[in-house]
DNA sequence: CGGTGTGAATTTGTTCACAGCT
DNA sequence: AGCTGTGAACAAATTCACACCG
């Protein structure tokens, strides 16, 4: 849609970059520094620079960037122009919890569509939504222009809904199964495993001493 | 506690190995190779190799690793040989979504404390254990031998409780708000932000055809 | 053979340091 | 004066390709 490719690793700070100009301009701060950006994300000044220049983001010397800016051209960077409407597929603890966030619809990814393929729990209010049968999946999909689907299923099934998901036209998929997903090319897949998380942390826990600490402190 | 140090970049592939390895020593798997594990993986064979020989595991030519070897050192490289209590803060809707969460437990997690400052929630029943005053969280805390610490109240209060935990005494948090928490090298911090996610993902799924599908899909 | 283990090439990402703009 | 923008040095990570071994 937008410009030339942004490399993966200035994308994933995007997103934060993004979240303090939003905290920034809604402050009337109308201008930052590299520098202060830098502290608000835990990243180097120099990195800061680099990534913005790489998305043709361009501040003034001696002054900074300006903050509306950069809110304007990051969301650009990132495709955040419009909202991208979400379903969430399995209504269990998880699916439940991610329906009652109110976050993503802050975000800019409202939660259209909650699916369920236990006939009990069809027909009962989650959030202000209804849990609907997944019979309907691709209609549904199709019908909302569904564009992110979110797998809270048990991990069995979930290969089976993420082959669904994508023939319906879904092209994003978070994973919050212990599967892991294969889907070609034909879908970005992104896994959140929280005991992969603390695995990490543990790792990075012990040897808070020896090593510097905020290596673990990304994405 | 154990060797010298891994990359960054190993040791966040080192769950997905551990994952695999599990997994094929329960199926009675006695053995894998490289590009057995890479596909399991999604990881590049040759990678596969780099990080196991980083650990000193060592395989067998003509055969491949030993999967019940691996599932033992692996475990012990990221300190998994003891489980390592979890306390959670915040009753809300994602709190109270990770206590029913079983897969912390059978994965060496065992979460033995909610807290909560809501008086009304306090007493209340979350999965098998019931929810404690904010109040004693440093004398709970010690109790239980806490060393890690997930943080899921509102944004506002993410800080205080950040440090009150590492004061007494957990050294890695999991930050499910949205704040930047920055505890110098008391702690590790690792922010779980889904909002994040989905930003990414949308960049990605919308570049779907023009570059590589699977960039996207690493933790 | 069918696999590992690793030198060497390559790519990717980070950081310094400073010239140059406003 | 105070910042950006970037060349150049550096560091980390990935990948190839092949010698070597069971």
């Amino acid at each position: 849609m937008s410009d030339i490719d942004i490399s993966t690793a200035t994308v994933s700070r995007l997103p934060r970059y993004l979240h303090a100009a939003v905290d920034l301009a809604a402050d009337k701060e109308a201008t930052v520094s590299s520098e202060q950006l830098a502290a608000l994300t835990q990243v180097n000044p120099a990195t800061v620079r680099r990534d913005l220049a790489s998305l043709a983001i361009t501040g003034r010397r001696g002054v900074g960037y300006d903050t509306a800016y950069l809110v304007y051209e990051i969301s650009n960077a990132l495709g955040l122009n419009q909202e991208s409407p979400v379903a969430i597929v399995g209504a269990g603890n998880i699916g439940r919890a991610l329906c009652n966030y109110l976050g993503f619809s802050e975000r800019g990814f409202p939660i259209r569509l909650v699916l369920d393929s236990d006939q009990a729990k069809v027909g009962k209010p989650v959030g202000d939504l209804t849990v609907q049968s997944m019979d309907d999946l691709e209609e549904l999909v199709q019908a909302h222009s569904i564009e992110l689907g979110i797998i809270a299923t048990p991990a069995e099934y979930a290969l089976t809904v993420a082959e669904r998901l994508v023939r319906a036209g879904v092209t994003s998929l978070l994973n919050f199964t212990t599967q892991m997903l294969d889907l070609g090319n034909h879908a970005v897949v992104r896994k959140v495993d929280l005991a992969t998380e603390l695995q990490i942390l543990s790792y990075f826990g012990q040897r808070l001493g020896t090593t510097s600490a905020e290596a673990a402190s990304q994405i």
